[in-house]
DNA sequence: ATAATTGCAAATTTTTTGCAGGTTC
DNA sequence: GAACCTGCAAAAAATTTGCAATTAT
């Protein structure tokens, strides 16, 4: 189980209640919004604030343990930092699902003249169970 | 020179100077926010709405004539459609370039059980000016 | 002539801010 | 104990809506 208050202390961010929370929702959906964090985190603690949670996406966002994934038409979701890796983006049921992204496409990605930092790959299609309906 | 009144009317969009001004300006900035348009729309047509901007901008995302890019941190900006194409964000000076999607690329990013429509892939890193710098 | 579009003002939604009280280290 | 964080309420910013007047076809 991640350790959510070793990898905020890491960061130089106090662990405190709140944030361990916002995590811990963050990673069991995957991908989630402001509003969608906000819903789930107050299940457990009902006056956790709606500003709590913006002001700490910003700051944990800066300290690099979460990241943003803009997504087309929608509010920006977030995801715990994880290795690199690309989304597949259901528009039929609005899935996202991660996936590797490999060596070879990493290296037909190398541009010259740019000193690339991060990439960032959204996939938009429809997902294998869409498919099958 | 690109005939915006063509384009509109193909998607069945009448041509008001409103839509034809939005989609020039956009054109000439390659990239733009809601703003940024809105700015250098009222130039030339001072009493445009930004109300008209923001029905518009979703209209013509409908219709496929122009496409959102989303960016990490900042407002989605929008980009007339052309062909697959990635985007190189400079994270020092903001600038945004496209480049042709290879093949390859495009190879590597095939993934079974997933069909794909649309990808959108933005690279954040420095790019060849700032680098001298 | 008809149906669609515009611009305005108002309403709504989203995000940010200031600060007193509480918490973490 | 010092510095930082929270929650509230209020402010600011962004987006949407309704509607009368105007415009495109």
């Amino acid at each position: 189980m991640t350790d959510y208050i070793t990898l905020l202390k890491e960061n130089d961010l106090k662990a405190t209640i709140q944030r361990t929370s916002i995590l811990k929702s963050i990673n069991s959906m995957g991908h989630a919004n402001i509003d969608e964090i906000y819903e789930d985190v107050i299940e457990l603690h009902p006056t956790l604030s709606l500003a709590t949670i913006y002001k700490n996406i910003i700051l944990m966002q800066q300290s690099n343990v979460i990241i943003e994934v803009p997504i087309n038409g929608e509010k920006s979701k977030y995801e715990l930092k994880k290795s690199d890796h690309l989304h597949l983006i259901c528009q039929s049921c609005g899935s996202i699902q991660d996936r590797e992204i490999t060596t070879e496409t990493k290296e037909t990605l190398m541009i010259s003249d740019f000193k690339l930092n991060t990439s960032q790959i959204n996939l938009y299609g429809v997902c294998q169970k869409c498919q099958k309906r």
